[in-house]
DNA sequence: TTGAAAGCGCTAACAC
DNA sequence: GTGTTAGCGCTTTCAA
């Protein structure tokens, strides 16, 4: 069934059946019912690849993420996908994985694929050297590109941030102004907002001159579910002789590994040990006590982030970056 | 750049081109390189909705999930995204919710779209009336559809599931035969996967005359990821008497509650509550003790179902339904 | 208010 | 081994 079938059948050209599949004015209201109860009648819908290549848009924008089975990622695609389809579009979703180079040939196979833009999940798309981020600005000469708790300034790049540093900052001087003054940092990543949550922790730690030995930076380099690995890796460090009372953990499964450890060592929470995780997920209820963490707003940032895009897709004038602040929710893990 | 300013450059015709896009072996070398390198110079890609136009197909396949944050939907959608991706296909992810007329919606703009196949993720899409899985009978007559975790018998329809019935029977034998002989099954879906997991506990109490009272059978309706209503519930039953030294629960969240619930009330783990999960999730190692928990083999399921898929889009005659055996992991919250 | 016709960029059948 | 050409189904300008 296609519009010429339509259009014999109703007794009108095709011309003015597009007219009333695109609703426009100028078609007498008699003949749009004539068409649209043949239209009804036959269940017709028009061809989407026909349409795209008229229009040269298929209403679809690209979502990339290294990991769609990561509890944040799958949260803030899940908030994507459901704000995009209620702005009239689809996403095509692409698993890129971690390594630069896939993550390369996941953009252009998107780009290929003629999408309307592009969203990175996650700030792993961001690395130090701006070589590195040449791949993100060819494909910008393309499309959009939206970037989700990242940020790089290039023509056709719009990042939606939270104030990972700050964050960090605020939850670290908590922690210390509850009297834990050698809370240790342990996380497990170094992307673009990796850098800013350690440079939070190590700036709050200045502050107060609390910040003696690196070995109070603890960077976990296994898999990013493994609690267990975590939790080892925490009581290998107190076998050495490293003494703290505190982790401020960059994700909230890593604050479970600390969790784990002191559970396993015997040290009560929060009172020998202190635990502050990041994203307030819901891992955040799965133990006991519960855990405090902080919250990123990670709705309220794809929110806005759709918001953009859908701006700059109709050409309006839109923000390059944007920022929100999260805010430390306390929970039992933490003292005071 | 189209395929004819290439052409024009290359002093070939289109056709030439196009064969030389798509492989096609009649073309001699000489030709090949020579299109091949203005093809590289002008970096030429054919355009994608031409092509669909054409072939009438745009390698795509449409992914519909209730909800992409789920822990365990999460981990199917990744799963099955790579290794579409592996094959050549695109997927469009589309997030229905668990309303029966937003699935529908939804399923019906996949169609609309023009994908190639759709495959819906999770149990939560077949009913129990044969009335109300019309909607997916019809999304077959289009296309093919695959359902993961869930089976309805009908043309151009094909399942994939795991045998959850077998697992539950086995992991509720395992319990009783530990010395657990007031096992309670808490549980917070009625779909088709959450039937078989019932009917499984059901048959292994039956068969050992342990299913003495209803209050066995706890249904939790609240938030799938709310773990402290979760705790509360099994709390309340507690206080109003029933008395339970085991929890079969459907899901890993669903254990966790158990986890909190026997924390907050002073019970150990296994030797007071016994604990089995279900899905064999991260949330496992989340805990202390570890979690036993039911491993369905999602990755195996996820892979057999785009085997599967791809034979179908082939022409191959392919397996109905599939039938793949769960298994229990044994971590510290069961005994024996 | 309506219709005719020219693309959109590609594939594939057919001719040479 | 290569070129010609007829679609694929729609949108949109231009005339009427």
């Amino acid at each position: 069934m296609t519009i010429y079938d339509i259009s014999e059948k109703a007794g009108v050209s095709i011309a003015t059946v597009s007219r009333v599949l695109n609703g426009s004015s100028n078609v007498s209201e008699k003949t749009k019912k004539k068409v649209l109860d043949v239209i009804n009648q036959y269940e017709y819908t028009p061809n989407a690849f026909a349409r795209g290549l008229g229009l040269n848009t298929m209403k679809t924008i690209g979502i990339l993420c290294p990991d769609s089975s990561d509890l944040y990622l799958a949260k803030a695609i899940y908030y994507i996908e459901r704000k995009l389809r209620a702005n009239g579009y689809d996403s095509i979703l692409c698993c890129s994985g971690y390594d630069l180079e896939t993550k390369k040939s996941s953009l252009n196979l998107l780009i290929t694929k003629k999408v309307d833009g592009i969203i990175l999940v996650g700030s792993s798309y961001i690395y130090e050297k701006d070589t590195d981020n040449k791949y993100i600005c060819d494909a910008a000469l393309q499309v959009p590109v939206m970037l989700l708790n990242a940020a790089l300034d290039a023509p056709n790049v719009y990042s939606v941030v939270s104030d990972d540093f700050t964050s960090m900052y605020e939850a670290t001087l908590q922690m210390i102004n509850s009297g834990v003054k050698d809370p240790l940092y342990f996380y497990n990543s170094t992307s673009y907002s990796g850098k800013k949550k350690l440079a939070g922790y190590r700036a709050a730690m200045e502050s107060k001159k609390l910040l003696k030995s690196g070995n109070m930076l603890q960077l976990y380099q296994g898999s990013h579910e493994d609690v267990p690995a975590m939790a080892e890796h925490l009581s290998k460090l107190a076998a050495k002789g490293v003494i703290f009372h505190g982790v401020i953990a960059s994700d909230d499964t890593m604050a479970l590994g600390a969790m784990k450890y002191a559970k396993e060592n015997g040290l009560r929470v929060p009172e020998d040990l202190a635990i502050i995780g990041y994203n307030n997920s819901m891992l955040t209820d799965c133990c006991d006590p519960g855990l405090s963490s902080i919250d990123n707003k990670l709705e309220t940032l794809c929110q806005h982030l759709i918001t953009t895009l859908m701006g700059v897709l109709n050409g309006t004038e839109m923000p390059k970056q944007t920022l929100f602040s999260g805010e430390l929710i306390k929970r039992g893990t933490t003292l005071d």
